[in-house]
DNA sequence: CTGTTAGCGCATTCAA
DNA sequence: TTGAATGCGCTAACAG
């Protein structure tokens, strides 16, 4: 084929091809432009097709002000809500005609400072931010320039969000227990500096309170959201003098690391010990024995994020209400 | 502040604040040009600094040909393996001053193509592609127009690669667990379009006939990579008038899902059932009984493929390794 | 509806 | 070392 296949055809070519101006060309490949059936605009579009004509994206949006994508910021991609709520973004994104960017930080404010710059280097329109953090005045620096954003997941109560009602899950999943018979039980908690993580300890501490049960502060630990966390923060509990005989941990991950915690004590579950997860992800109801888990809907939270942005609207702060989906790491107190 | 922060402040901005040509602004602020200490490029630097200036990516690589990023091309996000996978890309692409981009197709053809334009409309330099199929000539069109690539994880003969020896490591697997005296093993197969799945089938296939093993058709199933294959899969190896005495899984999802179904049926795992994975996610340790994996270093496959990349050299086929990683959930057949 | 013209922000010639 | 000028590929005025 021409050469026109390897560094890209320009519009330039497509126009002398179909024997018109760039700026027809340019008109008839407008995406936004319905297609017209006229002879000259079949012309362009053949032209397009034969020469393998794709737009230069990096030109498209220096013209114009505005790239039509978004900035996604996460954690981690090896995060398993982390990859599907990713991915609901970047679908709900395609539903709007937008495109997704993202960037991972580690859970590392400096990091996440970075993959800002990175993306607003990259000029995307709007930034949805899964990784606002209670001790870091990221979100609020992006208020004060007047960035487009949305936090997702993890809120701070001034900057638009799109969350779960982690406190009501919180609650949930102690009430869970508590409805079985459970009265001494153990919180896994994840790292205060997110608001998800905060929110499920309060609620659960609520639901303790109002129940009456076991207020024991050696039954609160950990700060981790991952499997390995859990796993630890199970061995601290499991050392205890009264071991808890449930345990809510703030994710289904945590959860998984405390049942590896508890298998190795040779403890059972649910027989011995009930165990509550949160996020019910996919994984939650394939495990040997199906985990309970509260479920929060990352659709839910995507859609809402990116229509936010779209919508350019105030719909402020979206929270979405979680369910307790009771499975069979969870059973009565015997 | 001023409005130089709303919608980013320009070279120009900078320049005129450290009274210099836009030009010299641009050379001072070249990131590959390490920095000076003269009088001129402190008074520019410090004008970025205080306007808060971000090189606009989009006119900088339409300048200049060439945007240093590289596109990468995954199934899915919320798969553990790719998204480790992923980020292990973006990590070594950031020691070569280069940055990634990800683009997901579900596995579908179609949507590889669309990923592959809107990449290469982003005008990266090169992309890396995790989804090769056997049964689709992408990779070969990507030859055809001379796009720089290279697949990872699957592999398709012929453009340059870095995967693991599957074939090996499913040798390894079965070899396993004919170790521990099993005669009877299941395989629990992923889609065929994959070489990874195509290469771990044929090598356990190997080790069947090699040790003279138990060689029944009925023995082969599935086609997926995911928990709920694996889970299917199972169930029809548990409905076999003769079940397996051990299973080895595609993958490590697939493994859990087959544990999932092993347990429905009251079948204990490793007692009665041994079962061994692939990949050794980070999960698979931290399981109620750990798993059993052939370890795939996917850090090596990324810093491989990155490198073939960078390097414009032609190492072409890299190919790691794997090893077995004996856990919890394979033992002596009794 | 079409073509002409003028930049978007930047990197890189070329002269000084 | 610096600055003036040019154009990357594209879109948006504008005028016909």
């Amino acid at each position: 084929m021409s050469d026109e296949f390897l560094r890209g055809a320009t519009l330039k070519d497509v126009a002398e091809l179909a024997g018109v101006s760039i700026s027809t060309a340019s008109r008839v490949l407008d995406p936004r432009s319905t297609a017209k059936d006229s002879a000259t605009s079949k012309r362009v579009r053949d032209a397009s097709e034969t020469l393998g004509y794709r737009r230069d994206h990096a030109a498209s949006s220096l013209r114009r002000q505005g790239t039509s994508t978004i900035g996604v910021i996460v954690p981690r991609l090896s995060d398993a809500v982390m990859g599907i709520l990713y991915e609901e973004i970047a679908r709900e994104c395609e539903r709007h005609d937008l495109s997704a960017l993202v960037a991972t930080t580690q859970d590392d404010p400096d990091r996440g400072r970075q993959a800002v710059r990175s993306l607003l280097s990259r000029k995307v329109d709007a930034l949805i931010l899964t990784t606002a953090r209670v001790d870091d005045g990221l979100a609020a620096e992006l208020r004060a320039e007047k960035i487009p954003h949305v936090l997702a997941l993890r809120a701070d109560g001034v900057s638009p969000s799109a969350v779960t009602d982690d406190e009501l899950g919180g609650y949930l999943a102690v009430r869970h227990l508590a409805d079985l018979g459970h009265r001494r039980i153990g919180l896994i908690c994840g790292p205060l500096y997110a608001s998800s993580a905060v929110g499920r300890l309060a609620g659960s501490r609520r639901a303790v309170r109002e129940l009456g049960l076991d207020d024991d502060p050696a039954l609160i630990v950990g700060e981790g959201f991952s499997v390995e966390a859990g796993d630890e923060s199970m061995e601290q509990l499991l050392a205890l003098r009264v071991p808890p005989t449930a345990v809510f941990a703030v994710t289904d991950h945590a959860a998984i690391g405390a049942m590896a915690a508890i298998a190795r004590h040779g403890v059972s579950v649910p027989a011995q010990i009930s165990v509550v997860g949160y996020n019910d992800i996919p994984l939650a109801r394939h495990l040997p024995t199906p985990l309970s888990s509260v479920r929060a809907s990352l659709d839910l939270i995507a859609q809402g994020a990116v229509r936010m942005l779209a919508n350019g609207g105030r719909e402020d702060h979206l929270v979405f209400p979680p369910t307790m989906i009771p499975r069979s790491t969870t059973s009565r107190l015997t």
